[in-house]
DNA sequence: GTTTGTGAAGGATTTCACAGCA
DNA sequence: TGCTGTGAAATCCTTCACAAAC
């Protein structure tokens, strides 16, 4: 099942919930709950029903009036909006001690992504095995997007290099880039890039704190 | 310096852009540049200068006409805005796998967050060093808290336990949470939380991939 | 009776555009 | 002249409220 949705007619913000939509459907679902109503969803994600519904109605109409929605079948239907019915290969740039332990997190093969080849600029780390994968030269970057057709790319490369690496991404042909670096970066418009930052996480919350 | 500024007259999306800012001006500042206009901050942040403008103009007045910014004097008042001009200790709750990969990520301490307890309910956990640090028992946590008057908690538990953890902090009187588990947290109004997700933000960016 | 889907209203955020200052 | 600071306008996002469906 192939959806069709113009991407450009739904707003940014939505599809970012989406996701978590997806998460909570999957825990009431292995509750064994089957049906579910917006109301019992924004308790459970703190937000208002409403936003919920209107949220969904960009993509559809999935629920039943005076029932909710089943369970099942929206996280199917949401898992296919997203893309998230497939399997996505990516690459990783920089196996130094963060690289290293972004690869062997477990969290993301059980929801269908997998790091298939791995980049180091250093000499001396090419060659050795991180998580059974060779690490490889970065002039092989480009050969390896292309010939496995890798559309995402993860940078944990030191704040130093991390833009000159998220180019060679992009030249590469990467259109998604999942960027642990602490720096803001520079991309064209047609590739998307999601910031994992703990420090600016942490950075806006001490504003509230200090008193 | 202590800024007076009401939290609640600023709006959130102004919060969490001035660590950014921050970012970038220690970025210039440390390649000799003293001064700077809001059209080359936009730039190397990819936003418009207006929106720049129009954020630092909730925190006063910084810059000068046909100039622009105070490079130094500007990250200095951003910084003590944001309460970055004092350090932050915090607890972390999980030592396992992803626990001991926050507790030696070398990020925090430069910025001025320092770890400095670390618990588990784990027994056979409990009494080990991590980080030279002594893992101790959850019901200690409470204790902790209030005696070194920590405000920041780090959740790096599973899913399943996560949400337990985060109403133990809570009552504990922690007031702003870094969540690493991949659960949409529930806290009370006075409690901050933010989440470390890099599986949500891959999920988000597949919508757009996929075609 | 209950809950969805959705126009319309309301609120929040971004951008415009320009007066005012260096 | 060049760039900030900021009201006003425009845009974007959320919430309301209710007809329609079960």
């Amino acid at each position: 099942m192939q959806e069709i949705i113009n991407a450009d007619s739904v707003p940014d913000v939505v599809v970012q919930r989406l996701p978590l939509y997806v998460r909570v459907l999957s825990h009431f679902a292995s509750a064994g709950i089957e049906v579910i109503s917006s109301e019992q969803l924004g308790a459970h994600l703190q937000m208002t029903p409403a936003q919920i519904r209107k949220d969904l109605s960009y993509f559809g109409r999935f629920g039943k009036q005076g029932r909710g929605y089943d369970v099942g079948n929206l996280a199917v239907r949401l898992r296919s909006i997203l893309g998230l019915d497939s399997q996505w290969n990516a690459v990783l740039i920089g196996v130094g001690r963060l690289g290293r332990a972004v690869v062997s997190y477990p969290g993301f093969e059980p929801e269908g992504f997998r790091i298939v080849a791995v980049f180091d600029a250093d000499e001396r780390l090419v060659g050795h095995e991180v998580g059974s994968m060779r690490v490889q030269k970065l002039t092989e970057l480009e050969q390896t997007v292309t010939e496995r057709d890798i559309k995402i790319g993860i940078v944990t490369v030191p704040a130093m290099y991390a833009q000159e690496v998220i180019n060679q991404l992009v030249r590469a042909g990467v259109k998604a880039i999942l960027n642990y670096a602490p720096i803001p970066p520079v991309v064209p418009p047609d590739v998307r890039v999601q910031g994992v930052d703990p420090v600016l996480a942490l950075q806006s919350m001490t504003f509230y704190l200090k008193n």
